[in-house]
DNA sequence: TTGGCTGCTTGACGCAGATCAATTCCCCCC
DNA sequence: GGGGGGAATTGATCTGCGTCAAGCAGCCAA
């Protein structure tokens, strides 16, 4: 393999530009020209990789940027008033975290990741500044944040509306679209969050979760070997889950 | 009373400009100066009254603008999978509607009026010209969309986490909050909208939301008179909806 | 006024998923 | 490589809210 391609290749490497990064279709949805992915390049500071369990920001932390990630894998999440935690998001590379702590100057959820990740830094005063001269950034905020309460909102439908059986089907149907987004299996990957994330992101118990998940096996809707899902049937899923494909 | 201020008074009135709304505190929160306010001015369309059950736009329309609630109050739902109606949000007046449609360039619920109400359009075009030369309302939109992410947010951990008890009162605090905020009574009003309404915005049933209001009543947090609301203890449906004031 | 329709309330009962409890499994660290 | 602790599974039981059903109240139309 050429040096320069081992570069692009690696996820991890601080070094990749916007410009050769294979995530950028569903980070920077080809709204913007290649000089002006070149203004952003330059104000978007790509960290070092981050450890398991380690977080972006915590809820209430004065609000500077955006994050982009970039390789892993990020929960977010809050506490209720009751001092439970309520995870409100799982983010995977080529998404956007950060965006709720725009309105009040500071983060309305705390962002931790699931597993070594890679973490692009985006301050946003400067994209608001840059947003200022290049429509097609604004442009993109807005459609960013705009699509944030659009899958919030599917969600509370997901939590008014549906089944144990069907939560737990949607999310599985959602990895397997993100995987299949980024090139990588539809029907098998691991799942980086434990049981528990999964049930609070589904208003559910982890005893609840783990049963569904053993009887979607037994139905052969998928294998499962602890975080490991494969063999998933997405069709059959979808059909669970009342989801039109 | 001079005629000057029956036309500033009168909500209903299409002649009113943003600089003399008294709702403008809400809707824009001090974010503008005030010849920045004339250039907002001069792009915001004030509709005729709107009748109760009329739609401001509806699911899958091409998106054009979002609207500001001036009178009366409104809804916004859309349809699941299975085909029934999912209530995503209630407005009362100086709240926004229609910004989930940013995304995709159609809205993704519908809107209605719940009552009598007045509405005033601002297209969304011109909101992204004037953002370029001016900050300050580019700021502000972020912002909006932002803290629409946080409420929904909220929303999600009130689906994922409350009981019956929680949601009715959370919703009842909610109300009363925003009452508040337009300097009406906290502890008194009338619900715009029908507990069919209500139970789905909480994902509870009619039966549920009815039998906990009646039994609200029987513990003096509250009178009910069929859409009346009246004797409301604040601090106690807080203590009750485990929310700290 | 009466009739009918829609929205709200109240009661009886059942069930999906929570809770409690007991293993087993995985893997991380010494 | 072995031991310890958190994570996951599985079973038994309980319960909050949904479902079904009946009755009532408000409102408009004729």
């Amino acid at each position: 393999m050429h040096p320069a391609d081992a570069q692009k290749a690696c996820p991890h490497n601080p070094a990749v530009s916007c410009n050769n990064c294979r995530l950028s279709a569903i980070c920077l949805p080809l709204a913007l020209e290649s000089d002006e992915i070149v203004k952003l390049d330059n104000i978007v500071q790509r960290g070092r990789p981050l450890k398991k369990s380690h977080h972006i920001f915590r809820e209430g932390d004065a609000f500077t940027s955006v994050f982009a990630v970039r390789s892993g894998a990020v929960k977010t999440y809050s506490i209720t008033d009751a001092g439970e935690e309520q995870v409100t998001g799982f983010y995977f590379p080529g998404e956007i975290v950060g965006l709720d702590g725009i309105g009040q100057n500071r983060y309305a959820s705390s962002a931790v990741s699931l597993e070594v990740s890679a973490i692009c830094e985006i301050p946003f005063a400067q994209i608001e500044d840059l947003s200022g001269q290049l429509p097609n950034l604004q442009r993109h905020f807005f459609k960013l944040l705009s699509s944030e309460i659009v899958d919030d909102q599917r969600h509370i439908t997901l939590l008014s509306k549906n089944t144990a059986d069907e939560r737990v089907a949607s999310l599985l149907v959602s990895i397997s679209a993100r995987q299949a987004r980024r090139q990588l299996s539809a029907s098998a990957f691991r799942l980086p969050m434990p049981r528990a994330d999964i049930a609070s992101f589904l208003g559910l118990t982890v005893e609840t979760v783990s049963r569904v998940l053993s009887r979607f096996a037994k139905q052969q809707l998928l294998t499962i070997d602890n975080k490991d899902i494969s063999q998933l049937d997405v069709e059959g899923l979808k059909a669970v889950a009342n989801v039109q494909s």
